[in-house]
DNA sequence: AACCGGTATCTTGTGTTGCATGGTACCTGG
DNA sequence: CCAGGTACCATGCAACACAAGATACCGGTT
């Protein structure tokens, strides 16, 4: 059984689904800025922002290239009532990549509103 | 050779080609609301917008796509200087499918912004 | 002790998509 | 007639979100 899917997923058209990509992982490392973070505990935050729901098969392996892209380091810490987590945190890398798309994020929300709205002059 | 390329290349990072994913199909909708317009007329329009900018190799299997998937309807005319033109028409499934986008978009909009910056109560 | 539901991590396979590359065809001017 | 501009299309690759499944640890109940 896969537990905490039920509450989790994503849940939504196959629209919100391509919007995700290539931001969900922006997202998480502008989560893990504010602190380390465990898998399911970054799922609960992401399902608090409806359309940024997702699930552990997403997360998990975003996770591991984070970590492979040397953008996020991680720990293991012992649970209180559970397995242990593995917690990830920011790396320089990994909060100059943060710093790169927000950056490049405005621009681009900028465009998508120009597209979306016809007749926008500066 | 392969001529329009070397104006309308995107020449940016893998961040803003991830961004594009899922989006550039929207604003490829969005520019036929307007009228018909065809393969190269649409790469100008998109890299007016410079963070939009792509290739050949990107818009031909996207309208192909919006063709076999009903969006898009196409008809040939003739050009005054050059081969025929393919132009794509909005379907009333296309209307639809931007009208969907549209209603998806500023939650979407908000929701990154709300990750991108900390502490931002209603 | 044995069992079960909850928590947590990770792997595998699939479908979609942007892009690089290359190919084909039409038309005009020298 | 042939070089260059315009226009369309196909192939192959890599990245990514997701579904589905496997594994494992824990605490409480039976």
């Amino acid at each position: 059984m896969v537990p905490g899917e039920a509450s989790y997923d994503s849940a939504d058209g196959p629209v919100a689904s391509q919007l995700r990509r290539g931001v969900l992982e922006y997202c998480v490392l502008a989560l893990l800025r504010d602190g380390p973070r465990y898998g399911v505990e970054l799922l609960q935050e992401l399902a608090q922002v409806q359309v940024m729901a997702t699930s552990q098969g997403t997360i998990y392996p975003l996770l591991s290239r984070l970590r492979r892209a040397g953008l996020a380091e991680t720990y293991l810490r012992e649970s209180a009532s559970g397995p242990s987590r593995r917690y990830y945190t920011l790396t320089d890398d990994g909060r100059r990549a943060l710093e790169e798309f927000t950056a490049l994020w405005p621009a681009f929300r900028t465009a998508v509103d120009h597209f979306l709205n016809p007749g926008d002059l500066p």
